[in-house]
RNA sequence: GCGGGUGUGGUGAAAUUGGUAGACACGCUAGACUUAGGAUCUAGUGCUUCACGGCAUGGGGGUUCGAGUCCCUUCACCCGCACCA
């Protein structure tokens, strides 16, 4: 009986479903594993071979713990919120609510494209989700609770003395009773105002002041404003200065913008880190992100007669030890004290400089590190120790947007200040003993400082502390801790994202009661920007909010709105809202009075094992960090991090064959030679029939197989478009493509086939013999636009599930980046049609096993026959595929399960009591074929439930051990020997052997080494 | 520049604590079987040498009886950050 496993899979894909085989238990006598993917966006471009990796390994691994007794939650669901979507609607009009719903069922689109749909794909593969806890973010019954969240950050404060988020009631009533001025809070800039102040206050100006604690708040602020998207960006969201997605240019732009206070929990952030079990990298990232630096905060008396000003320049230094070394100032050319304190002699020089540096892009600025640049504004500041006169200068090395925007310069400890120094001609004080700097500045931490008095004969350590203790002292500053994070930009002018729970009276804004949530997604006509550049809610009609009956009621657009009818927000969230606090809800998917209940919440506690990509770096996995703390804050959940243990699983690329073609190319008209995989073909029949659409430019022409090639070639394949584009070269004009007559011109060219993926070799076969081309592989990114996308869809069909999962585990360590490859496909698939002959040895190949046991002796120990072969091979994968799995190896264990099989079979063991485990410890990775196999067996439930059997030590101990003995530490021979045998006896008989006698030259060993069942090495 | 990672046959890779480098697969070679092969089975396959042997884990050095593994140094590639004071 052959292996059918499109029957096998499709079989106990049903039966999973209607038994709901997968279903998490809310509580249990188990101990509970929480087990979680990062949840895909759903795209109508569908999975690629890419997207299940990680989910195949997190599968085996919640498969495993399962087996071993644990109550697993592994839940599945949608980051449905998102840029394509809202795309799609603006070109084609579709709500991107269908095609979101599209992208995920399945369906039809606007433009007739069949979308597969992630549910279908995903289910093909046989994950062990317990679809029954799926979360979509644009939901509106999950985004109730997401708007929920955020009028929590709204009403709440960050107490720096009890160091966590508290309600803003009891900021409130500080307020009434003291003021502001014993309050600790993370805030924006405040003046100090007293109890009476904010008693005689009205309404509207105790909001005003609210809003600077409030942990999301409403601000002006320069975001980073990108024209091309019509949105503004993260931090996060920008790379090299170019937005993430689309690579568009991003504008500095001052906006009315919700931000998130993230920086109140910069220093949790950070520290929390170091009890996290996630790979140092990203770890080091978020670090970075974080950007903490200790150090001081000091201020610069301005010299006053270069000015009238009586002000001082406050500058932040991680090396205040280094305060005798100031040889000069440095402020940023956008410091607001720049014009005040330029003398008239030096203003022309210094406005030319503002000019140039303004015009400046941040990029520009940044890739033009190299020249320095500068001017002097003629000013001084008075040196707080010393009393000397400090020249201060403008240049863009000094960034207005961290610290303060100045930095005193210490050109003796720091290259870039040396530069500048040396550049312009500045004198340098050397406060270093012993340090030389005349080719650079000494930029170690650990020299001894000179020249700087109190500090004298002291390293710089410690120096540091004196120095902060005096700057204190004197009043002139103090110990400061900086960090590089940023507040966190929260409004998004989109339309598909979660609408706020705001509403605005005199642009003040309240919030929308928790029990009219949720606030739906108004429909739209138009999902662009209103023609006065309000966001794509401003074309809503229904989108006032009527206070007095609570419910949201329609306005004509540009009219006055009636008294009590109040504007909506219309920003809505970004994309990481829903992203951020998703983990939680999968805990208790259909609360509809609660984001999550606290008894569900106690029990699963935070995520066990999360596996997904380390681009979320930045993004994600810090701001779900950020919102686990707060909600810890505020006692709504027990943990205050939500991923125990991260595993990123790498890239996988796609490649493409380039072909070099290295000799004229001479083809009739409109003709390609191409290759044919059969091998027997005559020349000829390697003939395939090009067609060229110009419209697709030279760099995607497209070659498809005539039907005569076809028929002659006898491939039902072929007869489907095979692409193959053509990489621009630098030689090569675009004309030369358009006509294939042209192409002698050509040295490159890129080939992909589509679905092409066994018949490569033959591919790479005809080139190489071919005085034609040269291809060589080439890896890239898998993207639609390369023609080197696989859906895991067609190798379900040719190989199924178990093969696919299998495979992509085999390929090689998780976390790597590796290139698709398919032709090691066909072993794995081997492997499991050997297994199935395993269980299939009778009459027929019918399905047969041995019932008889093999027999153990009373005290345990295995008896001594021939049969014992095949329990030591089980028992032996039985230990090294729990091991390594425990330690998350997941390549490994598919060779350990290809030798076992290789083994029994040779055995010709058909032992139930050898095969049935078997099945059990293989369920993870194959689960199909375990589950028929099983069933065959005579077992009626599940093997998802079975116990993962125990390893059985007395069956892997062997009685002889084979020793290698070297020379010299060279490998010479193998001996064996009884494993129970002294050091003594076995260095006795290895110098005896004949062997040995070959290699010790009639010379007396100088040294044995015996590492019982290990090793022999001879020192000669 | 700083931080993190990777480097092993023709290919993907194994080698968990220093102990037979290349398991397991792919590919390739030869053969068997077959109407056929993208089926199955057998044998071989790091490089070099007729052979004995020699050489091999990016390069160079070191520690050790013994190094892919530990230490120093250097090169290449990938990722992140980047005048962050």
């Amino acid at each position: 009986m052959q292996y059918q496993f499109n029957e096998i899979e499709k079989k106990w894909q049903k039966y999973w479903e209607e038994n709901k085989t997968y279903a998490a238990k809310d509580n249990s006598v188990k101990p509970k594993y929480y087990v979680l993917d990062m949840f895909p966006y759903p795209s109508g471009a569908g999975l690629h071979v890419g997207h299940p990796l990680g989910y195949i390994a997190s599968d085996i691994f919640a498969r495993f713990k399962r087996l071993q007794g644990y109550n697993v939650l592994h839940p599945m669901g949608y980051d449905s919120f998102g840029l394509p979507a809202e795309q799609y609607a603006i070109q084609t009009g579709q709500h991107p609510a269908v095609t979101t719903k599209v992208n995920i069922e399945g369906g039809v689109d606007k433009q007739g494209n069949v979308i597969a749909g992630y549910r279908n794909q995903l289910d093909k593969i046989g994950f062990s989700f317990d679809w029954d806890r799926e979360v979509r973010t644009s939901d509106p019954n999950y985004y109730k609770w997401t708007q929920w969240i955020f009028k929590q950050l709204f009403n709440s404060w960050y107490n720096k003395t009890t160091d966590k988020a508290e309600k803003i009631d009891t900021l409130i009533e500080q307020f009434k009773i003291n003021g502001n001025v014993a309050v600790n809070a993370v805030c924006t800039d405040v003046v100090n105002f007293s109890a009476a102040e904010w008693n005689s206050w009205g309404e509207e100006e105790q909001q005003k002041v609210l809003m600077n604690y409030r942990i999301t708040f409403l601000s002006d602020t320069w975001v980073n404003w990108c024209p091309a998207l019509g949105t503004v960006l993260a931090n996060d969201e920008i790379k090299d200065g170019v937005s993430e997605r689309g690579g568009h240019p991003v504008e500095q732009k001052l906006m009315r913008q919700w931000s998130m206070r993230i920086t109140a929990y910069a220093e949790r952030l950070l520290s929390g880190l170091d009890g996290l079990d996630w790979t140092d990298s990203i770890k080091d990232i978020q670090r970075n992100w974080i950007g903490k630096s200790v150090g001081a905060s000091l201020r610069f008396t301005i010299s006053p007669p270069s000015g009238e000003s009586e002000g001082a320049i406050e500058v932040f230094t991680t090396r205040p030890d280094t305060i005798f070394g100031v040889s000069f100032m440095v402020l940023a050319p956008e410091h607001p004290l720049v014009n005040e304190i330029t003398t008239p002699e030096q203003k022309a020089e210094v406005e030319a400089y503002q000019k140039a540096a303004s015009l400046k892009s941040e990029r520009d600025r940044q890739s033009d590190i190299k020249n320095i640049t500068g001017a002097f504004t003629g000013a001084f500041v008075i040196h707080p120790f010393t009393g000397d006169k400090v020249q201060i200068w403008i240049g863009d090395y000094v960034l207005a947007s961290y610290g303060t925007g100045a930095v005193m310069a210490v050109p003796c400890g720091d290259q870039r200040d040396w530069d500048f120094a040396t550049h312009f001609g500045i004198e340098i004080k050397n406060i270093f003993k012993d340090k030389d700097i005349s080719e650079g500045a000494y930029a170690e931490k650990d020299a001894v400082i000179a020249n700087s008095d109190f500090l004298n004969d002291l390293p710089a350590k410690e120096a540091i502390k004196k120095a902060i203790t005096e700057i204190e002292k004197r009043g002139i500053g103090k110990g400061k801790t900086q960090y590089r994070l940023r507040d966190a930009v929260f409004s998004r002018q989109r339309y598909w994202g979660e609408p706020f729970p705001v509403y605005y009276k005199n642009e003040v804004p309240y919030l929308i009661p928790s029990e009219c949530l949720p606030i739906e997604l108004p429909e739209v006509e138009k999902y662009l920007p209103t023609e006065d550049g309000k966001p794509p809610l401003g074309n809503a009609k229904n989108w006032h909010w009527d206070e007095k009956n609570k419910k949201i009621v329609s306005v004509p657009v540009g009219q006055k709105p009636p008294s009590g009818i109040w504007g909506l927000e219309l920003n809505t969230m970004p994309g990481w809202a829903g992203s951020s606090w998703y983990f939680l809800r999968y805990m208790d998917p259909t609360n509809n009075n609660e984001f999550v209940a606290k008894e569900k919440v106690d029990y699963w506690q935070n995520v066990d094992l999360y596996i997904g990509g380390a681009e979320h770096a930045t993004g994600h996995l810090l701001y779900a960090r950020f919102w686990t703390k707060f909600l810890y804050d505020l006692g709504y959940i027990p943990f205050d991090e939500p991923f125990k243990k991260m595993i990123n699983q790498g890239m996988i690329q796609g490649v493409s064959e380039k072909i070099m073609m290295n000799k004229t190319f001479t083809t009739e008209t409109n003709r390609v030679l191409l290759f044919n995989p059969n091998k027997s073909a005559s020349p000829d029949q390697r003939i395939v029939m090009p067609y060229v659409d110009e419209n697709d430019g030279y760099q995607d022409a497209h070659i498809y197989y005539s039907k005569d090639v076809a028929d002659n070639v006898g491939f039902e394949t072929v007869e489907k478009h095979v692409p193959i584009s053509f990489v621009q070269n630098h030689e090569i004009n675009s004309e030369s493509m358009i006509g294939l007559s042209h192409m002698e011109g050509f040295k490159k060219a890129v080939f992909v086939c589509e679905g092409g993926f066994w018949y490569k070799g033959a591919f790479k076969r005809f080139f190489e013999g071919s005085d034609k081309f040269i291809t060589t592989p080439e890896v890239e990114k898998m993207s639609k636009s390369k023609y080197n996308v696989q859906t895991p869809d067609e190798l379900v069909e040719k190989f199924g599930a178990d093969t696919l999962r299998c495979y992509e585990m085999f390929l090689g360590p998780l976390e790597q980046h590796k290139p698709w490859d398919t032709q090691g496909i066909t072993g794995v698939h081997g492997f499991l049609k050997k297994l199935w002959r395993l269980y299939h040895s009778g009459e027929n190949e019918s399905f047969y096993v041995d019932e008889t046991p093999i027999l153990a002796s009373a005290d345990g120990s295995p008896h001594p026959s021939g049969e014992l072969e095949g329990a030591k091979s089980l028992h032996k994968t039985i230990k090294k595929v729990k091991e390594d799995i425990e330690r998350f190896s997941f390549n490994t264990p598919v060779s350990a399960f290809m030798i076992c099989v290789n083994e029994l079979t040779a055995l010709k063991c058909n032992k139930r009591e050898i095969l049935e485990p078997l099945l059990i410890i293989l369920a993870p990775y194959a689960p199909h074929i375990a589950e028929e196999l099983w069933a065959k067996l005579g077992n009626t439930e599940s093997i998802t439930y079975a116990v993962f059997p125990k390893h059985n030590d007395a069956y892997l101990v062997e009685s002889n051990h084979k020793y290698p003995v070297s020379f010299n530490g060279k490998m010479r021979f193998m001996l064996e020997l009884p494993a129970d045998m002294s050091k003594e006896a076995i260095e006795k008989e290895v110098l005896a052997n004949e062997q040995a006698q070959k290699y010790l030259e009639g010379k007396t060993p100088k040294k044995v080494i015996v590492i019982p069942q290990k090793i022999v090495n001879v020192v000669v």
